[in-house]
Order: structure tokens, then sequence, then C-alpha cells
DNA sequence: TTCTCAATTTCGTGG
DNA sequence: CCACGAAGTTGAGAA
């Protein structure tokens, strides 16, 4: 990792800094007093306040306040950027074009510039927990009904994507759609209109909700709907699938 | 801002500096080659890379690869946490209970760690395009139906919170529902909630979308349950507002 | 490019 | 604390 940072910069240094550093695709540091414009899709507005703003290598923008995981402002990697100072105050402008957008940081002190030239090849994987269910299902569709078979992993209706294509021991065909968290009634509307799709050729198409839990307003609207719910929680299939020896997280985790 | 930053220190400085900034609720920035475990809702794992690692002052940890917007791994605010040295490696570790949630940092190497305690106090103001379009409709119900009149503002439901309740020439009461975007199925499902709860009522209640365009299948869906589709855009809107003197974005936005 | 859906969604608001 | 819906959602994957 090579790189600098300078404490309180002056305004040309800091102006040269950031030119270098997002011309350069460096990692862009700033800690300093700042506001924050934005017009675009919304439009947005805040005054000057103490902040954390990085630009990354590959242009995005961020401006973080001192709390909340999310950014206040952003900009989407490939943005433009232009930077200068006018009356005594840094600006920064990012631009992007479709959908068009600007945000304009306006700098009224600094304290801290830095840029880096990270190294970062690793490959990221991540395990969903809907993915784990499903998993776990494919391999034991017990876990839901006794005598259910999959048919086919995943089926594309107009209505969209089915989690599950099953038939139970009587033949009929069983839509199963998994949640990880408490099934709501999006998602029961989301299982009513696959099931729909397939009542029409076929009324006796079933349809199961699988989810840890369900929202009363959910059930009610599943049993108007003549859609039934089981109930599964992902640490249950997480157990399934280490017994039968599948890798379901990092391996040596939190061994301390 | 208060603070101080310290390049290339040693393990015995940093875990210094990783405590005291995290248990003084600091902002604390640290870049350096580290991995990063996961496991909670989903599970992932990221080997050995160059990367920021950011703990603001409630408890958010952020981790950031050189690109993207979104942090590889994070942990929301109110997170706990533990630092310790092991076998020459520097380790943070972030807590959540409910959901549990855990993300293990292991450092590998430091270039920098920056504790500052940043003071923001201003108030974020959003004005988003759902907004623009409700305030220009108010304003002018006849960009989406001549002889409209509006109710409420906003009425609320059993199925939710309604846009804009209002009456067409011939007194028929009509649910209005705006979408920034182009519909969907899922805009005109919401729709159908609403508009269904009121039918029970008054078989007469009419329900309109709004948005810029719709998709296919959404059209589809709204013809088979009889709602109605017209189209206007943010754009639009926005003109409307100007030219009626009311304020749609900051003022002063990028005179230059 | 456009569309469709998932997300460790996060975040706010109301009950 | 739970439920629900919006978001400048972002991001990935398929048509």
């Amino acid at each position: 990792m090579t790189g600098f940072i300078i404490q309180n910069p002056t305004l040309e240094q800091c102006l040269k800094a950031v030119k270098m550093g997002i011309g350069a695709r460096r990692l862009l540091i700033m800690l300093g007093e700042l506001r924050v414009d934005y017009f675009g899709r919304g439009s947005s507005e805040l005054d000057y306040g103490e902040r954390l703003l990085i630009v990354k290598s590959d242009g995005s923008l961020l401006i973080h306040r001192p709390t909340n995981v999310e950014p206040v402002n952003w900009q989407p990697p490939g943005s433009l950027y232009r930077a200068y100072v006018k009356r005594g105050l840094l600006v920064l402008e990012a631009y992007r074009k479709r959908p068009e957008e600007r945000v304009k940081v306006t700098f009224r002190r600094v304290s801290l510039v830095g840029v880096y030239h990270l190294k970062d090849e690793a490959e990221f994987k991540l395990y969903t927990a809907e993915e784990i269910m499903k998993k776990a299902f494919i391999k034991r569709p017990d876990l839901v009904e006794k005598g259910l078979r999959v048919v086919l992993e995943e089926k594309r209706l107009r209505a969209g994507l089915v989690d599950c294509f099953c038939v139970d021991s009587s033949n009929r065909p069983v839509v199963v759609e998994f949640k990880k968290d408490r099934a709501s009634v999006e998602a029961v509307e989301q299982l009513s209109r696959y099931v729909d799709e397939l009542r029409r050729g076929n009324p006796e198409v079933r349809g199961i909700l699988v989810a840890p839990s369900i929202t009363r307003e959910a059930l009610e609207r599943a049993r108007s709907l003549n859609l039934e719910y089981r109930r599964l929680d992902v640490r249950s299939c997480i157990r399934v699938l280490e017994s039968i020896g599948e890798s379901v997280k990092p391996l040596e985790y939190f061994e301390g």
C-alpha cells in the first residue's frame, strides 16, 4: 500500500491532492467541514457539518456523517469529477449521466486529506439465508412436508421466478416459496401471483410459504387465498446441511 | 474537529487507538491489509486484501474495498466490539444481538489508524421524486384527469397509506397512487389492495396508477383488476411546480 | 440496454 | 418492539 496523508492542508495542497488522487484512480479520503447539495432522481440539501468523504478508485463517492451505515450522499462508480477553489472554499462536484445526477460538496475546512493505492484481489464469498434454506429443502423435502418431491429447483413464470416447483404425495403440483425472515403480506401476494398463474391451467395447484414465522395479517391473507404456511428456520437448515456434510459457512470460524 | 492519526502504527499503538476510539464513541478510520468473516443472517468470507475500515460513533462498522458504493461487510449501529492481538494479528470483532450476527476483521498489517471526533448537527433535507409528483398533482389534479378533485392528501387504510384520495367529475371516489419509476406488477398489487378495501363499501371506487411508464405485465394485471394507468413523469412535475413558484430544489444550485 | 427480483437490504414511521 | 413500505435504494442476472 502506497500513499500519503496531509493533516490540516492548505487549500492549494488539498486541491492538488484531490485532483491527483481522483485522476490517478486512487482512494481519496477527506475529513472536513462540508455541505452537500444533490439534484437528480431526487433532491437533497445538507448544511455544513464535520464529515468523512471518500472517493474510490472506480469513481464512487461516499459522504458519511458520524452515524449510520448508509452514506448521507453518494454517487455510483463511473462518476466524473470537477474540483476547484472558489471564494476560499474547496468544491468537489461528482457528475453522472443517465440518470443525470450531480453531487456538489463544498468544504469550509479540511482537517485531513489522504491518497492511497489499495491492492485487493480477493474473492468475496457469500451464502444467503434463502440459499441455505433452499439447499436444505432440496436435500430433504420432508423438512416442509412428507412425500414432497422436487421437480424443478426453479421455474420461470410470467409472474416471476418460483423458488421450487414440486409435486406432493397425491401428485398435486406444489409451488414452494422461501422467506428467511418472518413472512409478510407482500410474501403471500408474491406466492399468490405464482399460484394464480398455474391454477389457470390446473386449479389443484398448491402454494406453500416456508418461513421461520408469519405475521397475523399475512396468515389471514394466505388462508383467504387458499395458500399454506410451513414453519422452517435457517438455523435448522444449517444443522441439516452440516449433518449431511454440506459446507454452509467458512470453516474455522470464530475458533476463539 | 479533534483527533489524531498514526501512520504505520505498531500493533500495540493500534490496539490502544482502536479501544480508545470505539470506547469514546469517536470515528475510527483504519487502512490496512485485512480479512473478514461474517456469520449471521447470511454468511461470508473474504480473504486478505487492502481495505478501509470505519467504525462510527454510533457503533456502525463499515469495511470498504477499493471499488463500489456498498461496503463489502458491515454491522449496524449499536454493535458491540472486542479487539485483541493474537499471534501477531490484530483482531476486531463486531457483535450484534437480535438478529445475532458477528463480523470478525483480522488485520495482517495496518498502514493508518485515525481517531476523530466529528460534530455534525445539520438537518438532512430530501425531496423524493414521489413527493414532487404528489405536490404537483395536488396543485394541478388535471395533470392526471380533468375534473379530478383531491379530498385527502393521504388516507390510512388497513391495507396501507393511500397517496391521494380524490373524487372525479361524476363524484366517484378515486384512489391515486404515484410511482416515480416505471410501474411494476408490485405497484398494481399495492393499489389493488387499497381499492379492494374501499370497493367493499362502494363498488364504484376507481384506482389510478400514475407513473412515467408501466411494464407490460403490470398493465395487463391492472386491466384485469379494473384499475387505470395515467402517464406522468417527474420532470413535467418539476416544470409545473417551478412555473407556479414552488421550490423543488435547493436554491443557488450549480450556479457555476 | 432493459427488466425483474433479491438484499446480511437499511431506514423511517406508526401502532 | 413489531409491522409495513419507501429508497436518489444498489446490485446481479436474464431477456
